[in-house]
DNA sequence: TCTTACCTAACTAGCGCTAGGTAAGAAATT
DNA sequence: AATTTCTTACCTAGCGCTAGTTAGGTAAGA
């Protein structure tokens, strides 16, 4: 029986196996994509059989809405701090975010996560296309807010702030993309950076 | 025997076949992806069955790849011509890429299949990673190489180009997905235009 | 006659998922 | 305190389906 941990006490109390589950599913939808990644690897990754992930999550389809009910409601602890701040300029606004996209960079599953899921989701049946299209017209319209929260008496009036919500948003998910699909060439910090200074200068032109 | 063109043409008096599935699988791995589009269906579409197709391409990963190729090779063909050509400014380059944006909306099948593919093959083990990392390489130098034999006198020193060709390519990705989620929420043409004027706006600053 | 362009049939692997069990701990009952 | 019952947390086995692929055939044009 080699290193096994004793077979008199074979049911160990696991608490967190739900967020363990979600954890490494993460990761493998990350990897994988949705359709990619089986249940039977998650299993496996996790230490279960496909049933006992089963016994959590009725069916992979709720096991991906898990996943990305997960990561959304974690980011929005995590950063909703940081967004809610007044702030002063756009250039502001974007020096704040250009740390969460390098903060993101530590955590390339989660990039992947979401471009590869987006990727896939952007057929209308696709199990997260909902969850999708509902996150971008919610992150459009947080950035819209701010814009317009700000008190900056040089802002420019011709700029309608959804169309620069929607270029910011762009700019993250491309650069991103450009970034997973090639480390090394890519330098995202470096062109966000000029993303930032050519709004900044175009707002208070 | 072998290469000297053998005279006697084995190609058959049937149409295209290959450029027929060729299209129909396009379609089909836009709308599907690669995992999600069957070779049953695109044998179906195509008016074949699935050993049918298979006779033409020996493998699913081969039509993918006869797919990309296919397209890049029309692409470059259809553009080209534009691209190719002298010019004045940055502007000049944004203005044409915009015409390029907006042609590509007519076609969402093809955006749909770069967007969705882009998204899988992020994985290095996909079968078109390979494919998608040397495109990005090859039209960001083509886009850093027109900025250098751009003629304009008051180009910015500080701007590498190495870092506006990722921002412009990260761009254009990044509308395309916000599009194609949300077809009737998201102006791409109203943002890029935003986007060439703060580009233009900086570089003759 | 040889090659090309298909076809039908069938194989195999892998997928998500179900049925039904077992064993451990918690709760309820004695 | 001991026993029964209930609930939770998994397991093994396997079902039904679909996927890509192969084998081997036929029919027609060069």
């Amino acid at each position: 029986m080699a290193n096994s941990t004793s077979q008199t006490k074979p049911k160990r109390v696991r608490r967190d196996r739900k967020d363990e589950i979600l954890e490494k599913a993460t990761a493998l939808f990350g990897e994988y994509g949705f359709q990619g990644a089986t249940l039977a690897r998650i299993a496996e990754a996790t230490g279960l059989t496909e049933p006992g992930v089963l016994h959590y999550f009725p069916s992979k389809v709720h096991l991906l809405q898990g996943v990305l009910e997960y990561h959304d409601r974690k980011e929005v602890e995590r950063y909703s701090g940081i967004l809610q701040k007044e702030k002063e300029s756009v250039f502001e606004i974007l020096k704040l975010h250009e740390g969460v996209l390098i903060e993101e960079q530590k955590t390339p599953g989660l990039i992947q996560l979401f471009v590869v899921l987006v990727g896939e989701s952007v057929r209308s049946d696709h199990p997260s296309h909902d969850f999708f299209v509902e996150r971008y017209r919610r992150v459009r319209e947080m950035y819209v807010e701010q814009f317009l929260r700000m008190n900056q008496p040089r802002f420019r009036r011709d700029v309608e702030p959804e169309k620069l919500a929607t270029l910011i948003l762009a700019v993250v998910d491309g650069l991103q993309i450009q970034w997973l699909l090639d480390p090394q060439k890519v330098d995202v910090q470096a062109a966000f950076e000029l993303f930032s200074k050519m709004v900044a200068g175009y707002m208070s032109e």
